[in-house]
RNA sequence: CGGGCUGUAGCGCAGCCUGGUUAGCGCGCCGCAUUUGGGAUGCGGAGGUCCUCGGUUCAAAUCCGAGCAGCCCGACCA
């Protein structure tokens, strides 16, 4: 291409709206512009770059034995009723009606679909497994558009389905995708780590996410630079140290007057009240039942020092949801206010209230003694509690949030960092949730008929592009790495009006083309700064600049990431670009 | 959905509080000249529903009301 051709805006001063630094140069370089909250145009540099994520895409999804579809994003109502989820993805959900007034929606993901033909032409083992992916636009009515392309209303996403006939075989598919993927983020220049997740509204057992460290993303993730571990903070564990707790002299828990106590910082300093190490943390949460949809009351307890989890919290209860208990309900519940509650009594507390109330302990609290909690009462504490002989919890469970210092669970010298991350991807082992709900099924050799056991695989495609540029960028514009740059070469002919250097320009543009790179020849009437200046913000990998060493032959080879600039002869020019262009391919 | 901020030329902004000739600045854009290796200089020029609707007033970018849109924080996020 040529640059005086090509539509490549560039801005020079920084967009107003722009905060992110990826939003910020994908505007400035002239890849995007917005066209609503959470819209954005791709202009044909953001688009050159985006075919070339989806060509690495397409390579490792066809290498594991991917089949690319292409599917409606369109849908009717009757499906999603099928599996659940009209009602499920609520206000997420973009609805609409046709002219007969039936209901259609725009494709958030695509289980239903893919689910939809599977069961209508999956019926034997023999026929499995199958791997089924597209690359296609997806809609999501984010309640809080925002970060540039990071967090968006419509966006492309590569998503993959496997089916197979039992757990090993999705062992197998996973497996492979996940290797795939581990591939594709390399391909495309990405530091990144495999995070331990919460497959949340998704269903099924096991996920795993693809995360990129960058204060641009939403995501808190934990990792240990000693071993490897890596857990997004909503699965994220962390080794304690054991806590000895010095016997009681009480059999029974005892109560105390503790006025103007409210928390548990309140109590650490209170006389006779106890360090925060040796409180029990009472929450009330009212849960929403992931099969029934009902609310129901429960107490999770943990560690003084220790904060909650929510979905932590959620995941161990099996709820779709939860959220705290409002004041009024808290004393309704147990005649006390937040800050003298404890799990003491509790069961009995709720059942004079007519309420049934659920306990769920944090690992942290097995086998404690003698700690300090409230008593239901307000300004009252218990000394003296041994949490199972007088709490009795009903179920133990990891609810507490870890923080950057703690050890690694999973190594003996590590630990732990906390860093915010960037979702470019999602792997799910879905199991048989669509397979069941829709009614897609096979039978195996035996002539037994079973639901299908599915996975469901997604990487966002802008994001990568988005991620790539938190990850290589400068104060003068983006650094692409070289497989997902837009070019591979710019070649910046200094000044157009001098024939020599024109002709050489021209001459370099065609042979380094016939040498199988993309090129874009700067041939643009503008002075030598301007178009140096717009190259480094594009961001190209290399630039040959002709100028006035043409006389004697010579060009200079300019690399955008090291800023080197080294004279090459117009001989071997072509080739050495060819190496370093194509190596990173 | 709660809280905060913003809407004036393609982009970045001033003007608004305290209403009053022709709405201004920088960048960009067009023409000419001189320049030509890191966002040139001079001269000339084009470009505006001042977000929308309604109200107050002799007079509204400016005051009042409603609405719409965008950004940020939070809640939410397959």
């Amino acid at each position: 291409m040529r640059w005086s051709q090509f539509f490549i805006p560039t801005l020079r001063e920084d967009p107003a709206d722009a905060e992110v630094v990826s939003h910020r140069l994908l505007l400035r370089a002239g890849f995007v512009r917005q066209l609503a909250a959470g819209i954005y145009s791709l202009l044909p540099l953001a688009q050159r770059t985006r075919a070339r994520i989806e060509q690495i895409i397409r390579e490792e999804m066809n290498a594991i034995g991917g089949q690319e579809f292409f599917l409606p994003a369109l849908n009717p109502r009757d499906i999603w009723e099928e599996s659940g989820r009209w009602a499920v993805m609520g206000d997420n959900m973009f609805r609409l009606k046709d002219r007969k007034g039936a209901d259609l929606c725009l494709g958030m993901t695509h289980e239903e679909v893919f689910t939809a033909i599977a069961r209508h032409e999956l019926r034997s083992y023999k026929q499995l497994p199958q791997v089924w992916y597209q690359i296609q636009t997806k809609f999501r009515d984010e309640a809080r558009p925002k970060s540039g392309v990071l967090r968006v209303r419509q966006f492309i996403m590569k998503d993959a389905y496997s089916f197979d006939v039992d757990q090993a075989g999705l062992d197998k598919s996973f497996e492979d995708q996940r290797q795939a993927y581990i591939n594709i983020f390399t391909r495309c220049g990405l530091k990144f780590s495999i995070v331990e997740a919460s497959s949340g509204a998704m269903g099924g057992s096991a996920s795993n996410e693809f995360m990129v460290k960058t204060d641009a993303g939403e995501d808190l993730i934990a990792t240990c630079d000693a071993c490897g571990y890596a857990a997004n903070l909503e699965k994220a564990t962390s080794k304690l140290a054991a806590i000895t707790d010095e016997p009681s002299t009480l059999n029974a828990p005892e109560e105390f007057p503790t006025p103007g106590v409210r928390t548990i910082e309140d109590l650490t300093t209170f006389p006779g009240g106890a360090s925060a190490e040796r409180q029990i943390k009472t929450l009330v949460y009212v849960a929403t039942d992931a099969n029934t949809n009902e609310p129901s009351f429960v107490l999770a307890l943990l560690r003084g020092d220790h904060p909650l989890h929510e979905t932590k919290l959620a995941d161990a209860i099996g709820a779709s949801q939860v959220r705290p208990a409002q004041p009024e309900e808290i004393r309704d519940l147990l005649g006390a206010s937040a800050g003298s509650l404890g799990g003491v009594g509790a069961r009995a507390q709720a059942q004079a209230a007519k309420q049934s109330i659920r306990i769920v302990a944090d690992r942290a609290l097995e086998g404690r003694t003698n700690m300090t909690t409230g008593a239901n009462k307000d300004e009252h504490h218990l000394r003296g509690v041994d949490v199972e002989r007088d709490i009795k919890p009903d179920s133990w469970a990891d609810l507490r949030t870890v923080a950057s210092g703690e050890r690694c669970p999973n190594c003996a010298a590590g630990t732990l960092e906390v860093f915010k991350a960037l979702e470019i991807g999602h792997i799910f082992k879905l199991g048989t949730k669509y397979s069941v709900s829709m009614g897609a099924s096979v039978l195996t050799q035996d002539g037994k008929e079973v639901p299908i056991v599915m996975g469901s695989y997604g990487i966002g495609v802008e994001r990568i592009m988005a991620a790539a540029i938190e990850l290589h960028h400068d104060a003068d514009g983006i650094i692409w790495p070289r497989a997902i740059a837009p070019f591979d070469v710019v070649v910046t002919v200094t000044n157009v009006k001098q024939a020599e250097m024109k002709d050489a320009g021209e001459r370099l543009y065609t042979e380094l083309q016939r040498a199988g790179l993309e090129v874009l020849l700067d041939d643009r009437d503008e002075r030598a700064g301007v178009k140096f200046k717009d190259a480094d913000l594009v961001g190209i990998p290399y630039r040959v600049t002709v100028g006035k060493k043409i006389t004697g032959g010579a060009v200079e080879l300019f690399d955008r990431a090291t800023k080197e600039t080294t004279e090459v002869g117009l001989d071997e020019v072509v080739r050495r670009v060819q190496e370093l262009a194509l190596a990173g391919r």
